[in-house]
DNA sequence: CAATTTTCATTTGTCAGACAATTAAACGTC
DNA sequence: GACGTTTAATTGTCTGACAAATGAAAATTG
């Protein structure tokens, strides 16, 4: 760990790496203190400050957190799956914002992660998701909505579907996916009569996954893959048609 | 942007946060130029060394980059995927180390996303991906093969699989599902039996992505995600023997 | 004039030392 | 023993400084 090659640029860079093998690997539990901040400059034999900008680099990824006072420092962070899926969503939404990604490709890979999801979510789920999958469908029927509002409900539901796989892993996988569609949804406007097709597809998605049938899930997941995928389409080549 | 409230704690995780938001809401678009240190350390009415922990903050994530130099300083970078399948990859894996996920749920949730995009890499596979895929196959019946070169091999068979699918955000969602399992599995010895196997079963998939046989790709993944299950199941159960 | 070298200003990277704020433990006091 | 006080440790922040890199401008040279 004291790693250290006679490079004396990125230090910080340097030090946060080696801290953040010791604890990939193990070598730092969690809850572990670390030296505090005047030993470890001693130990590395570099400065408080490079110190300090090594421990920033751990603190935004959740890898430690800091505490002040006489028994403070730096712990070794148990990493939650709720403060990934922030980093997650974060890093989803730069991606398709950055690279060009088409929504068709977004759209894409959302449905297919979400139709892995559905039947265990049909074998899975509890009451509680469905009450919320239901609530969600319910608001969205709601004339006075925004769009941006039934965007959000859309996530609401669909979240709900993956949480009831009863699978964290998957949570937070498709946490990313789904989150991250929502500015790329939110540029589309849903007509009335949209609208009422996606609930209409919603609630058949619910009732598949209340009657335990996997395959009708997959069915109606797919028919509102198709959908979006549509709507999408049409909304691009209406503004394509306004510009000329 | 130059909020910054009289709260005298966490200044530099508030400035990071500040320039994060401006970011991904599009106001500093990629390759713009930040101020200098010295010039948000006017702005934000801070101290230099506060500014540049948050910046080492954002580094860390990857949305900046800096340049020493004249016409140096930090700029918002362009996230690439590359860039974030490391980030990814590493948060997957604590998540698992660090939150007692059992093997049968993430390999649950592996296979159940990796089924999600064999239907998609049946459509779309080039000679390339099946090429890798052959290789790796050909590699894992090498009699000399170490567990841990089995699995990392299993893991690039299993990566072309997914990047077949010819969806970025499809390759990106499960590089982290995919690569943060190669610990847990690391941890089951493959006997010859075991490999030859999984070898077969990984060739049926060959086979029935270059046919563009979706079904039948579903069920060789299904099929392995069983035996992977059950391996893992008689490795513990051995492990418990031999602790009584 | 063109090409090359030198100088220089700008910016990040690092360092040293200091003080403020916080916190829990040690210490007195009643 | 209960309660307030002091104290030491630690992080958070500031100031000022110098080193290193780097591109642009200026000077030099052919």
């Amino acid at each position: 760990m004291k790693i250290d090659p006679k490079n004396p640029a990125d230090l910080s860079a340097q030090i946060a790496k080696a801290i953040r093998d010791a604890i990939i690997c193990g070598d730092l539990p969690v809850d572990e203190r670390l030296p505090s901040e005047a030993e470890l400059a001693e130990q590395f034999d570099v400065s408080r400050p490079t110190v300090r900008e090594a421990l920033k680099r751990l603190a935004a990824q959740s890898l430690i957190r800091t505490q002040r006072g006489a028994t403070g420092g730096a712990f070794v962070n148990r990493l939650k799956f709720e403060d990934a899926y922030g980093q997650q969503i974060t890093t989803s939404t730069l991606l398709l914002s950055m690279n060009e990604i088409s929504f068709a490709t977004a759209c894409e890979a959302r449905y297919a992660l979400e139709r892995a999801c559905a039947p265990l979510s049909a074998t899975r789920r509890t009451a509680d998701h469905l009450a919320t999958m239901r609530a969600e469908a319910h608001r969205q029927n709601q004339p006075g909505l925004t769009d941006e509002a039934f965007c959000a409900s859309d996530v609401a539901f669909h979240r709900a579907l993956v949480d009831a796989a009863g699978n964290p892993v998957l949570s937070y996988q498709l946490a990313g996916a789904v989150e991250a569609m929502q500015p790329l949804m939110n540029m589309i406007t849903f007509s009335a009569r949209s609208r009422e097709k996606i609930v209409s597809l919603h609630t058949s998605i619910a009732d598949a996954i209340e009657a335990q049938d996997a395959s009708a899930a997959d069915e109606s997941l797919a028919a509102l893959a198709q959908y979006t995928q549509k709507l999408a389409q049409d909304v691009i080549a209406e503004r394509q048609a306004e510009r000329s």
